[in-house]
DNA sequence: TGCAAAATAGCACGACCGTTCGTTTTATTC
DNA sequence: GAATAAAACGAACGGTCGTGCTATTTTGCA
């Protein structure tokens, strides 16, 4: 985490501490290639259109990364940064277990609901990387993994501070819980279809409901700490 | 069978019928083609590639389709009648209910599990065609939604014989079942980790036993037919 | 203000793409 | 067999792609 000032630069001008206003440059097109790659995925990205949105050079471009494979592996940096930002960074500075596996669910929930109209590139990516090894797929993977295991740890504390049942298999919960992440980005943004965040939610509720309360084996022991009764279907 | 000519593949389909050994090749083609896209994905079939695998000329395969897009068409026509083959219609002939609905669900896994080499077609192509419009995604969309149907239509009936609680909404079951296979894609073929089929079926069997007995508003009411007791963590 | 260095433009190359068209080979029918 | 229709080929076109080059402009600093 080294972590030179990169900061939201919505406006494009005036970033980038630094010298060189290359680095302002590199910025204003990693964000356009942002924007491209999650319309037409990373394997969609194509230096002459980043080219054209920005209004400069293929050559230009092209310059600030020198191939595309290192501007593919930029962005899906980016998109970790940002991620992390608008994820990770709030949720976890909430209480720990539940509240903050919670909150780490809800912020995720609500970055791909924002997402309907752009696409989430872990998602996407993973989808177009899964057969083409190689520098990319690995920066990839290793983004995804980097979120689940932060995923994992939050499961983890939940089950050993007693907001879930001692049983839970942190790896399987984390399964369930991201299959909802891409029924969601699914339902949401391929079929159009609406309410699918509502089914995130609702999903989500009684995952969490079962590993604190428990259905089968044993009888209702542990007791979920916050409001995790109602289900409102 | 004429068929003396050809038989390069395995499985070489005489779906053509005899006459005009066009269709022949043509079913040949598919068959590459499907390989292709499978890995690929569909936006990645390229009519040079097929025409390299298939050892005819790029003008000779474009004539079987008329356009890319027509070629794409056909694929996802083909691999639908492939997943109804089988996955649906194995299922179809068992005992309405739960044991159908389960029988669908885990032919679906046994598919997506074969395919971890291949790749689902509908999964990726619903991320690759999420934001593009137009014939290819209104097919794709079309087989997805049809499949849909046909799982809500077996969740119903499952409510309706008494297999799952009366108060279950079969879209909110859908979508969570939907989510276990998309996580189980994601796992088993971008992150490539062990387990994931076993992962799939342990959450599929916590979702039905929830709908069936019923954790949450009311007590256990309703009992759940067939084993769904142990849930093995 | 001047100058080196950084940033960007312009141009061309080779590869691949889908598609068209005229020709040639192969298959079917009389 | 010949006549006819279907199928496959081969070359070419216009297009986009990523990527090397070499100029030219712009920037930051002494």
């Amino acid at each position: 985490m080294p972590e030179d000032a990169k900061s939201a630069h919505e406006g494009g001008r005036e970033r980038g501490r630094g010298a060189h206003k290359g680095q302002q440059t590199r910025a204003t097109i990693l964000d356009a290639a942002l924007a491209l790659a999650s319309q037409m995925g990373i394997e969609g990205l194509s230096i002459g259109a980043l080219a054209e949105v920005t209004g400069m050079s293929k050559s230009g471009v092209f310059a600030h990364f020198g191939s595309r494979e290192e501007l593919q592996i930029s962005v899906i940096r980016e998109y970790h940064e940002r991620f992390e930002e608008e994820v990770f960074h709030p949720a976890i500075q909430k209480p720990r277990g539940l509240p903050r596996l919670r909150a780490l669910f809800d912020n995720w929930v609500a970055k791909v609901a924002t997402e309907i109209d752009s696409g989430c590139i872990y998602i996407s990516g993973a989808v177009e990387f899964d057969d083409r090894p190689g520098p990319v797929r690995d920066a990839l993977a290793g983004m995804v993994l980097l979120w689940h295991g932060a995923l994992g740890r939050a499961i983890r504390m939940a089950v050993d501070l007693g907001h879930l049942r001692p049983d839970t298999d942190p790896m399987q919960m984390l399964f369930e819980i991201h299959g909802l992440i891409l029924s969601l980005h699914h339902d949401a943004r391929f079929l159009r279809s609406a309410g699918a965040v509502e089914r995130a939610r609702v999903g989500f509720e009684r995952v969490v409901q079962y590993y604190a309360t428990g259905a089968s084996p044993l009888p209702a022991t542990a007791v979920a700490p916050s409001g995790a009764a109602s289900v409102s279907v």
